[in-house]
Formats: C-alpha cells, structure tokens, sequence
DNA sequence: ATTAATGCAAATTGTTTGCACGGTC
DNA sequence: GACCGTGCAAACAATTTGCATTAAT
C-alpha cells in the first residue's frame, strides 16, 4: 500500500467515509497520471477498468482528494477545474502557454514575500493564492 | 458625450460594427456601476430601462467593451466572470475576502518585476496575468 | 442492521448560439 | 436594400444533485 493510499484511507476512517472499490479505482487512477488533469479525463481513464467509477463519483471523490491534501485544485482559467497529484509537493503557481497549452510551473519566494507584504498592509489574512501568466512559451514564439 | 463612448464609437466605427441603441445603454449601466459587477448584474439594471437590452446583447457588448479596452474581465475564481470599468486605469491584481466577498485592489511594482524575471528564466512570453489571494479581510477575522 | 456510496439521469448555472424579425448604414 | 444586431428560446458544458438501489461497516 502507497504512502497516498495510507493517507487516504486514514483521511476517509478520520471522517466516518467508507472505503469503497470505486474511491480506490479513482485514487490508483490519480496516482497513475503525471501533470494536471481535468475530472472529465480521469473519468474517461476510469471508464472501462474494474472497478470502474461513475463521473458523479468521481467528482464526488476529488474533492475528498483534495480534502485529505493529496490532490490540488487549481484553477487555470476556462471553465473546467484541473486538478494535479499533490502528495508530497509545494505550493507552485504556473505560466500556461496560450499556444500549445502547455502549462510550466514555477516557485518563487521572493514574490510569496511580497505578497505577504500586500497582505499585510491591507490587514488582509490570506488564506490561499493563485497566481497565473498568461503567454507563449519558448516553442510558440 | 464621455470620452468612454467616444472611445466605443470609434472602436465601432473601425470595426463597422453599429452604434445602436442597446450597445449604448449597456455603456451607460456600464459606466454608472463602481466595483466589480456581473453579466447578469449589469443585466438586472438594464432590463427595466429604455432601451433596455436582453441578456444576449449584454454578453455580446461586453465583449466589445473589453476588446474596445474600456471594460476589463476579471476572473476572481467562482463559476461567473466579473467585469469592471477600465478606463483610464492601470492593471491590478485582487484580494478576495472569503467572509464578505470584499473585494481589495492592490498593484505591487515589485511583483510584476518579479513576474517578468520568472517569464525570462522560463524563455515565456507573457501576454497577462492574474494574480489573486483569497483570504480574509479586516473585519472578517 | 444501519447508514453511507453509487449510478443514472435530471437539474443547475453561466454563457453561447440559431434563427426570424427589425433597424442602421 | 443590404446586412448587421436583437430578442427569444434552445443549446451547451461543466458540475451537482435527487433518488432508488447496493454495499461497507
């Protein structure tokens, strides 16, 4: 058993949710994709398995997910949500390419300072942040 | 006649796109809201007026008043787009209060210097951006 | 046994679109 | 008169929800 399956199985227990076949057969999905991924996708990955998972289940389950810390949410523009395997990363914003659509992430402490800073001077309290650019990336220009 | 809808004649007029009594409603609603409104906001206040201007029109102006620059969109998260008045206005990035729904403006010099700095690293042109913190304001915590 | 979870399809929400009619250039 | 713009209602797309059934505890 995975680290993330240990994880979600203790977030699930904690929260009097039930360990069912189909939370598993969408968590093994989850752990199976690399980069970001929309809920319709995973569904279309869990569509013919055993067990598979209904998208209404799927969606359902995300947010569990996302609730226990092993995926994240993020939102990058458009209309669908996206999601990403989170288990064992950093907060991380992204530059997403208009052209191809590829989507490069980036950290930098220095701008988490000032935002911070921003914060402060508005007597704001953050609670979370999303930070994205919008533009061309090296193969689109 | 506002420098706003000389500007929006013009950017008509270039486009030859008609100047009708709908799109001018829908500028003037526009220019008396302050703050951050929606669609279906600007809508509301329309719909009682003459002329007034249906649900449609005021999607499809919207769009011209933002292509004309008059008019920026904002994505603050959630399932609606905002909009606010942009003329003559620089850019800025937003606070969002969880509790209240207040929404603070800020403009941080060095962040965007940053952000380009990260652009550069990463050989990404960029075209926008939206930064966004949501947290909790002053009198919400 | 109890009570949560699932699948399905219907419902929602915000926005877009097709089309016949009316108005602007 | 040509053609764009409008309103309406239907179409959409992503996500959520009600409900009867099935299954985990």
């Amino acid at each position: 058993m995975s680290d993330q399956e240990g994880r979600f199985r203790e977030y699930l227990g904690a929260k009097g949710l039930r360990i069912t076949p189909e939370r598993q057969a969408v968590l093994t999905a989850v752990l199976g994709i690399q980069g970001h991924f929309t809920a319709d996708q995973l569904y279309l990955r869990l569509e013919r398995k055993n067990p598979r998972a209904s998208r209404a289940t799927v969606y359902r389950t995300l947010e569990h997910l996302v609730g226990s810390g092993l995926v994240d949410k993020v939102d990058l523009g458009g209309q669908q949500a996206f999601y990403e395997n989170f288990y064992g990363r950093e907060h991380h914003d992204h530059l997403i390419c208009l052209g191809c659509g590829e989507i490069i992430e980036f950290t930098s402490r220095a701008i988490e300072e000032l935002q911070d800073s921003v914060c402060r001077e508005h007597q704001f309290e953050a609670r979370s942040h999303s930070h994205k650019i919008l533009g061309h990336c090296r193969k689109c220009h």
